[in-house]
DNA sequence: GTGTGAAACTTGATATATCAGATTTGAAAT
DNA sequence: ATTTCAAATCTGATATATCAAGTTTCACAC
């Protein structure tokens, strides 16, 4: 309703717009050759020549000069000077990287669990029985958009704006891969059993608890997507 | 001019670049970059202009934009597509560091106490002899070599470079601040009765305990330095 | 065959030019 | 005074050119 406040200041709070909408080029070579890489299309120690990216994109080498610098940052291709970039990435790095998430995903699992407020508890209580609905019809593109969403929450619940973004920067796979995942019931079943306890210990404010349960889920289905990519069981 | 005091705002003044000098130009921007952020010569959210950064190095912007890229990736700046890039530093954003720092290393610590060999668990306790030396004597240079080996050494023994590498990009203080920090003879005690409580857990290949250890160790001093450079304390 | 080294070639690093989206400006309209 | 909107301007994004370090090639001497 029109409030009695003074005019201006309109009070229907928008969120604001991700700037990340627009596609420069150098985003566009990034996320393609990120993909790439993490798909395992790039062997490692492999030498990447940036005249022939540039030729391959149809663009010419200073965006593909970023990207590269981004890749480098990430700790998926490795700068020579004036050599060069290799391809840095492998069944080992994909490990760490889990072991990064886990120890960064626990962090902030255990600061949510501090910081969370009423409206957020329910909001989480509210996606994990979603999650559990979803697990049992088995629709998997549901569960993957709860499993972001379920994530996500307990992110901005957690209010650290820098490990969130720390934490994206982990991930070794993609949605494609998500989906098989998610087409095994069994492993359905263990990541609800885990996100459930998650979200129990993060509405009781059970910091400690909320810390181990999510590390032990970021691990173990860490463990599943290694043990599908690289066809070899992970350990920690 | 140019503000002295640490984290004030206003504009950073950087010497042209030494044309003799062999690094990169784009490292050396890097560098100089991120040591101005994270320093405080910057005000968090001020705007970027490149073309006035590439002047005051005396480059072109092609450096510029690539160094732009890491600091993006790093976290120290936001790139808005189109309009540029601001500064993403403050108090708020090294408690985060912090944070991520004590998740990572603690983890890696973890990982050492379970892989270190005979001579590894030697040179540790070694360096720790050493730390307690140089604790006693004073002497900060020696402790700040020491500090530094005793953490690449827990990194090397875990055999872990991805961790490694991400560890570093979590320092938001340069070797000048540290200096401050061994001053005090307090701090000093601290840091070394925590040294040898994590050097004492991975050597007895306790990787609960190293962990726990490490993370209290980093929380703590990175308070310490929080509240140094901020003036104000910090918490978990 | 092995080693040397200079020329030819490759390619990353840097500089400069061009393009296009974003912001500012200022005059005209209300 | 406020709004509108298009021209002027600024500036990031991209393309192209140039430079110099690194690599390869190959004739030549041993």
């Amino acid at each position: 309703m029109a409030a009695d406040n003074l005019p201006s200041s309109g009070n229907a709070d928008f969120e604001k717009i991700d700037a990340s909408f627009q596609m420069t080029v150098r985003d566009h070579v990034h996320r393609a050759m990120r993909s790439a890489i993490i798909s395992g299309r790039f062997a490692p120690g492999q030498k990447i020549n940036e005249r022939h990216l540039a030729e391959q994109f149809g663009v010419s080498t200073t965006p593909i000069k970023e990207a590269l610098r981004q890749l480098e940052t990430e700790g998926l291709v490795e700068a020579l000077p004036r050599r060069g970039v290799i391809i840095k990435f492998s069944s080992s790095w994909a490990e760490e990287m889990i072991l990064a998430r886990a120890a960064l995903e626990s962090m902030i699992a255990h600061l949510a669990a501090k910081r969370i407020d009423e409206k957020g508890r329910l909001e989480l209580q509210s996606i994990a029985k979603h999650m559990k609905e979803a697990t049992i019809s088995g629709d998997p593109d549901s569960l993957i958009t709860l499993n972001e969403r379920f994530h996500d929450h307990i992110h901005r619940s957690s209010q650290c704006g820098y490990l969130a973004k720390l934490i994206e920067r982990q991930q070794f796979y993609d949605a494609s891969i998500r989906r098989v995942i998610h087409l095994d019931p069994t492993e359905r079943q263990k990541a609800l059993d885990e996100h459930v306890a998650i979200a129990d210990a993060i509405a009781a404010g059970d910091a400690d608890g909320a810390e181990r349960t999510m590390r032990d889920h970021v691990v173990r289905s860490g463990d599943t997507y290694l043990s599908i990519i690289f066809k070899k069981e992970g350990e920690i």
